[in-house]
DNA sequence: TCCGGCGATTGATCTGCATCAATAGCACCT
DNA sequence: AGGTGCTATTGATGCAGATCAATCGCCGGA
């Protein structure tokens, strides 16, 4: 059984309708801002496995994620990988302000995105209160999301961070109206091992125990979950 | 030798001399606008080990803090514990925004604070694009620090872990003009092993074995740090 | 149809850190 | 001085997950 990734948008006429409005920064927006901003963007689109920004490079410019997933990741020098996460549609990436990024960002699939010059979105931002509340919304959820990693990361045996990863992934796609039956994981298994902490083995057999145990079914991009049995292996929340 | 912690502010008679000033959200009000926000707060202290805030509760507060260390922690159901960060002159809590506190708030040491109502502080940053702009500067950064510590936590071997630990607790205390030639750790082992996901033995041991190596010389409080040689064991920045 | 490449799985072995256990150092109290 | 409690250190042993290695399944191209 193959899944299909998170379905390809159509290159959307207006902000009006975009599928990813009320979740993006868009949402502090009227229709008349709407409009305006849309002037200062650039839809861009990238193919699987290209790179949107790296690390090194100086940040010219924000994103707001439109469709598809990413992965957002910072190296070591000898090339361990640590993924500090998964951008979805809403997301918005430029968030630290910092004249360079502060990780790299790599399309999983397909991506489209919405970009913003520094300078012009900084511009129109300024003295727009209701969308600078709308980043800091976003940047404390995020950083909500970022503590509640690190515990996964500090605290967490393979078995719970695999058990918690499967959960909260499962609970971020509902928030944006991608849940159902089938959990989705479009992205391989090595990744899922650098944003876990893991290798890919341990990632691997630790999929392969919770079908054993009746946790999940494994497909070809993806799980079926079984939400109870899952949390209760995760070690609980918090 | 006997190593002070963070030196005992004075109370402060007004926000204008406040030492902090530079380094909280103060920074982005003008005097007028200072003393207005003063108005809002309460000064309030705490004595070592006191809980600021905790986990469980209502967030109704937000704080400032002006003087002093604070673990923040969050604890799993079996109490395993991950401290998130350390809190320190001119930090902002309830950055989150969220209803309820991300996680719990212990004073290290004696600590001081300025408090805010959430209410009060939510009408006066309203319409203060300065204000707002200067929370999502700061949120920026503690979410770059976040980032940053998943790849210790994900990533790094314990002596590198203890390493990194060292020098990005020196930067920190150099960026709110705290360097020195000694290095305070007002923390004890517990918090750094439940900060960088270790045990208490693991920390201890590192330590002892850093200063076999002439990187660290460890006193009571605190340690002198060879800045060099510990950035050449924390398996590089990034 | 065969082959090459990539990702995933599974097995065997190793090791870094956890766990279990004892002791030491120090502040504070009586 | 002796006792109590807390933190840190050090040693012995165990194990979860890393590492090394082989195999499998699947897809696309010759």
């Amino acid at each position: 059984m193959k899944i299909s990734v998170l379905g390809e948008g159509t290159h959307r006429q207006s902000c009006q309708d975009c599928a990813a409005r009320d979740f993006a920064i868009c949402a502090a927006l009227d229709n008349t801002e709407l409009r305006e901003l849309a002037q200062l963007s650039r839809h861009v689109r990238f193919e699987s496995g290209a790179t949107v920004f790296a690390q090194t490079n100086m940040a010219t410019s924000f994103f707001s994620v439109h469709e598809g997933t990413l992965r957002l990741y910072k190296l070591l020098p000898d090339s361990r990988r640590q993924i500090v996460g998964f951008a979805l549609p809403g997301d918005f990436l430029g968030l630290s302000g910092l004249p360079q990024h502060e990780f790299s960002a790599e399309a999983i699939g397909r991506v489209a995105l919405c970009q913003f010059s520094k300078e012009s979105f900084a511009t129109f931002a300024e003295n727009r209160p209701g969308l600078l509340r709308r980043i800091i919304e976003l940047a404390g959820r995020e950083l909500a999301r970022a503590q509640e990693h690190m515990v996964l990361l500090g605290r967490r045996s393979a078995e719970e961070k695999i058990a918690s990863f499967l959960i909260g992934w499962r609970d971020r796609l509902s928030g944006i109206g991608r849940g159902g039956e089938i959990l989705p994981l479009p992205m391989k298994r090595l990744d899922i091992a650098d944003h876990l902490g893991l290798t890919i083995e341990t990632v691997s057999r630790t999929f392969s125990k919770l079908e054993r145990d009746g946790v999940i079914q494994i497909f070809a991009g993806g799980v079926v979950l079984d939400v109870a049995r899952a949390e209760a292996l995760s070690g609980g929340a918090s």
